[in-house]
RNA sequence: CGGGACGUAGCGCAGUCCGGUAGCGCACCUGAAUGGGGUUCAGGGGGUCGCGGGUUCAAAUCCCGCCGUCCCGACCA
C-alpha cells in the first residue's frame, strides 16, 4: 500500500524513475499532441531562474535580446547547403493559411540563423556596425521521432545567441567566451560539472565550421550534451550576403557564432541530483530555497507555532546577507496534514532545506534544519537563524557540485583499454571513457554502429589526461588526438 | 517508417480466453480519532469500458474496420 507513494528506485529502472520525478514533482505534464510538454509552474520556475541567471550574464557581456519570427520562407533553409540538410528532415511546414493553399511553404523554426543571418544582412553596412551581438529567447520546434520530457521534445524553450564581426579570431573569441559562460551557469548554479571542448565533424552543428560543446554525466553514467557554441565561419554570412565594408574599404563577409542552452537543462538537473525520494534542487535554482513547517497538535499550539513560523520567515527574508537577494521562504501551514507527508511532498519536489519548527522546539528556542541534498538533520538555535540559513545554503550549493564531480570522476576512465574492453563497459555501466583517435570518421560510425557510443568531444586541455594518449583505442594506429566516448541522450 | 505491446474513473491496474447489473488500489469529498517521517476508522462522489460498425435476447468481453499511446531501432538541444 504503502509502495504506491514510493519512487521507482534510480537503479533499478532510470528512465522511469526519470519520469515519474518530472510528473511527480509537478516539473511538466504530457500536452495532447505526441512528443509536446506542458511545463508546470514548479518546472517553469526553475527555468525562470536558469534564465535570469544566464540573460544576466548575456547583458554583462554586451549582448542585447531582441525577437524574430516563429515563421521562416522554406526557401531561406535552402540557402546553407549543409543546414538545409541537417534540419529539413525535422522541419515543421506550414502549407495554408487563411483557408489557402500558401505560394511558398513556410517552415516552423527548427533554429533561427536563417531569418537572423537574412536581417542582419540588412543592418550591416561598415565594419562600425560590428560586433553585432544578439540574444533571443524563443521556442522553437523540431519534429524528433523519439522524445522525452525535457531532454527532447518537439517544441522547446531555449536561447540562441547570434553574434556578427569583422574577422575569424574575433569570431572564435566570442564562440569560446560564451563556452565559459555557459560552463560558469553549469558549474555555479546548476551545480553540475561539465567536460567541454570540440564537437567531432560527425557531430557538429549543421552549417558550423566548428561546434564546442558541454557534455554533463547523467547518474546512469550517459553523456548529455548541455550546450553548444557554434564558430559559423562564413557560411551563412555567404549565403545570406551579410557584408561590411572593412576600415581599409573592401568588401567582406562577416563571421557568425550561434549557441544555445534549452529547457534541457531541467532535465539535466534532474538526472545529476535527484535521488530516489525525488528532485534535488541546487539552492541557487530553487523557486523556494527553505520550507518552513510548523508542528503542532491542539488548536492552541496551532495558532502559537503558526505565527511564529511566519515571524521566522520574516527574519529570514529580512537578512541582509546576501544583499538584494532575498531567501526565498515558504511557510507550509496547511492543516489536516501530518507533518511527515508535508516532508516527503518537500522532498520530492526537491526544495533546499527544511526549517521545521514545533513547541518543543519553540520552548527551547531552537528548531530543525533538514537538509535536502544529504537528508541530516540539525537542530539550530533561532537567534541568528538566518545566518545559518544562509551560510547552509551557501555549503549545499558547493557540497553539490561537488559530490557529482566526484560521482563523473568515479565513472570516468583514462587508463588505456581494448576496444573490446571498451564494448563490454558500454554494454555494462557506461562510462566516459578518454582515449586515442586516428581522426577517421569512419571509425566513429562504427564504433556507434557497434556500442551506441559516440565522440562526445575532443576535450579542452584541462579534461585531457596527463599523458597524452598514443594510440587509437579501436585500430591500434598512431592516435591524433585525445576525445571522449560514451553513450549519450 | 520497420519490430513488439497496450487503450476500462484523475493516476496505476484487474475483468476479455469461457458474453449475463462496472471492479480494486492510490488520489478526491464528509466526519471522527490521531498528530515531531507517507496514521487509522466510517461514509461518499466520480466511468458513453479509445472510436465506428457487425453478431446476439444480452457485448468491456466475440468478429471487421479505424484511431491513439508506449517500448525497441533509424534522428536529435
Amino acid at each position: 500500500m504503502a509502495d504506491d507513494k514510493k519512487l521507482t528506485p534510480r537503479a533499478s529502472d532510470f528512465s522511469a524513475w526519470y519520469n515519474e520525478v518530472v510528473l511527480r514533482a509537478e516539473l511538466a505534464d504530457y500536452a495532447p499532441v505526441r512528443g509536446c510538454m506542458v511545463i508546470r509552474p514548479n518546472g517553469y520556475g526553475i527555468w525562470e531562474r536558469m534564465q535570469h541567471a544566464l540573460d544576466g550574464m548575456f547583458k554583462a557581456t554586451g549582448h542585447r535580446n531582441a525577437y524574430f519570427p516563429l515563421l521562416i520562407p522554406q526557401s531561406y533553409l535552402h540557402k546553407e547547403a549543409q543546414h538545409v540538410e541537417g534540419f529539413a528532415p525535422e522541419t515543421a511546414v506550414v502549407t495554408h493559411g487563411g483557408g489557402k493553399e500558401l505560394e511558398e511553404p513556410l517552415i516552423v523554426r527548427p533554429t533561427s540563423e536563417t531569418i537572423i543571418y537574412s536581417m542582419f544582412a540588412k543592418w550591416v553596412q561598415s565594419y562600425r556596425d560590428l560586433p553585432l551581438l544578439i540574444n533571443q529567447w524563443a521556442n522553437v520546434v523540431r519534429w524528433e521521432m523519439r522524445t522525452r520530457l525535457f531532454l527532447r521534445t518537439l517544441e522547446f524553450l531555449w536561447q540562441e545567441g547570434h553574434t556578427a564581426h569583422a574577422t575569424h579570431d574575433e569570431a572564435e573569441e566570442e564562440t569560446r567566451s560564451i563556452l565559459g559562460i555557459y560552463r560558469e551557469f553549469m558549474e555555479k548554479w546548476m551545480a553540475m560539472p561539465v567536460v567541454t571542448g570540440l564537437k567531432s565533424e560527425n557531430e557538429k552543428f549543421a552549417g558550423a565550421l566548428r561546434t564546442y560543446t558541454l557534455e554533463a554525466m547523467m547518474q546512469d553514467n550517459k553523456a548529455l550534451q548541455a550546450g553548444t557554441s557554434h564558430n559559423l565561419g562564413q557560411n551563412f554570412a555567404k549565403a545570406f550576403e551579410l557584408k561590411f565594408q572593412s576600415e581599409e574599404g573592401k568588401e567582406e563577409f562577416a563571421w557568425n557564432t550561434s549557441w544555445g542552452v534549452t529547457t534541457r537543462m531541467v532535465g539535466a538537473l534532474v538526472m545529476t541530483h535527484g535521488d530516489d525520494n525525488g528532485l534535488v534542487t541546487p539552492p541557487k535554482l530553487a523557486p523556494i530555497e527553505v520550507v518552513i513547517v510548523p508542528i503542532w497538535k491542539t488548536d492552541d499550539e496551532k495558532a502559537r507555532l503558526t505565527e511564529n513560523a511566519d515571524r521566522i520567515a520574516k527574519t529570514l527574508r529580512e537578512w541582509g546577507g546576501r544583499g538584494e537577494d532575498q531567501l526565498r521562504v515558504h511557510v507550509d501551514a496547511r492543516a489536516g496534514m501530518r507533518a511527515g507527508e508535508k516532508y516527503y511532498e518537500w522532498e520530492l519536489r526537491g526544495i533546499p532545506l527544511r526549517l521545521e519548527v514545533g513547541p518543543r522546539d519553540l520552548a527551547a528556542n531552537q528548531c530543525v534544519l533538514a537538509r535536502r541534498d544529504t537528508r541530516e538533520k540539525t537542530t539550530a538555535s533561532l537567534d541568528g537563524i538566518a545566518g545559518t540559513v544562509g551560510a547552509l545554503l551557501e555549503r549545499m550549493q558547493g557540497a553539490m557540485f561537488a559530490a557529482a564531480r566526484e560521482r563523473r570522476e568515479a565513472h570516468s576512465v583514462r587508463e588505456p583499454m581494448t576496444y573490446d574492453k571498451f564494448r563490454e563497459l558500454m554494454e555494462g555501466d557506461g562510462a566516459f571513457v578518454y582515449a586515442g583517435w586516428n581522426g577517421d570518421p569512419a571509425v566513429e560510425v562504427k564504433v556507434k554502429e557497434e556500442t551506441k557510443a559516440t565522440i562526445r568531444v575532443l576535450p579542452d586541455p584541462e579534461f585531457r589526461s596527463p599523458s597524452a594518449p598514443t594510440k587509437c583505442m579501436v585500430t591500434g594506429e598512431p592516435a591524433k588526438v585525445e576525445v571522449m566516448w560514451a553513450r549519450a541522450y
